[in-house]
DNA sequence: GTCTATAAGCCGATAGAC
DNA sequence: GTCTATCGGCTTATAGAC
């Protein structure tokens, strides 16, 4: 544990707080760099430009989350026969994972929310150039566990179900939380009843 | 068929556009009182302030969905014994006649997918406020058909569908129009889709 | 109702000292 | 690497003429 974090460090993460609240374009460098305790050059110094400051923010998650969602399904290959369960957890715990994160991460399933809402093509690019080959990866594990689903099903409801995950993760909507029970039993909760429908809509005839 | 448009409704459309486009905050009123080819003055006439445009732009979709929504329900209560499938489809289908309607509204799905991404309090209360009651009103037609689906998972459920309805309506994401489909056609297909994949999901043990 | 003109302020980016 | 100061441009909103 450090009680040190880099000038570039904390701009990252103050970046990803107020991109969470307030949008890309509703967040100003000016916000970033006051929450950041940082002077406003700093951000031009470190990232070039505000546009790349937003690369920045998703390459610093999503490599990771990538590296952990590829490695859950490997393991789960490795079993033999995987159920389709198993599968859909090793995409969802990772991305619960890192929401539950206490170093941050919980703001980062906000910003990918924002970021399936704009329809900006650079950044859709950027995304799908970067990190597009881990969905490819999951739909081919998941057709072999159902031949009988014709692949244009099967991308529909991967896309339902990459639409409602977002959702999801970024906010709990109209459940709230009971009373005795944590936030991070919450969170795993949640993923459970989500990897329970989301299997049933796969299945569905 | 009318050829002439208010200024206060060619503000509307060119507003929703705008904002469907490049967010709330990333589209100026400025640009959009040029693509209505109206004074920038006009919109602080007719609307007071940028915030109070943005309410107005839910409002006048919104009214008309809501309307419809429960009509198709009343309509499908009145069958007698509604199947699951029948009860989605009047939530579904509405939103979908919007967004094929040629009056423009295929924009308004992109801007809903906007203000799900936005936690904005203001603008949350006032979409649960005014439509909240559409969302009940099925959840409990919805609860009459699956009487051994506990309160809790039905929510958690009609969360996920939500969710993926919306980011499904705005962006028909990983799955391509095939070339001898038409976009309607594309839409009535999706539709059709989602319908499967949700009642699945809700019928899911 | 529609226009011009302008107020008052925030924006991203950078030049240049240290 | 970090700072101050500042540039040029864009923002929402409004006052007041027509």
């Amino acid at each position: 544990m450090h009680a040190h974090f880099s000038t570039k460090e904390r701009i990252l993460s103050a970046a990803e707080e107020l991109f969470a609240r307030h949008g890309f374009a509703g967040a100003s460098l000016r916000q970033v760099t006051a929450a950041a305790n940082v002077n406003l050059a700093a951000v031009n110094y470190h990232f070039g430009s505000k546009d790349n400051l937003i690369n920045e923010v998703f390459r610093r998650r999503l490599d990771e989350l990538t590296a952990r969602r590829l490695s859950a399904l490997q393991s789960v290959r490795e079993t033999g026969a995987p159920s389709l369960e198993s599968l859909l957890e090793a995409f969802v715990l990772p991305a619960l994972n890192l929401a539950t994160d206490r170093f941050g991460g919980s703001a980062f399933m906000r910003v990918l929310a924002r970021a399936y809402a704009e329809h900006d093509q650079t950044l859709r690019k950027f995304l799908s150039d970067n990190y597009g080959h881990v969905l490819k990866s999951f739909a081919h594990a998941i057709q072999d566990v159902l031949p009988d689903l014709s692949k244009e099903d099967l991308y529909w409801r991967l896309d339902f179900i990459s639409g409602a995950l977002t959702y999801a993760m970024s906010d709990f909507g109209v459940v709230r939380r009971p009373a005795g029970r944590s936030d991070d039993e919450h969170r795993r909760h949640a993923a459970h009843e989500f990897v329970r429908f989301a299997a049933a809509g796969l299945r569905a005839p």
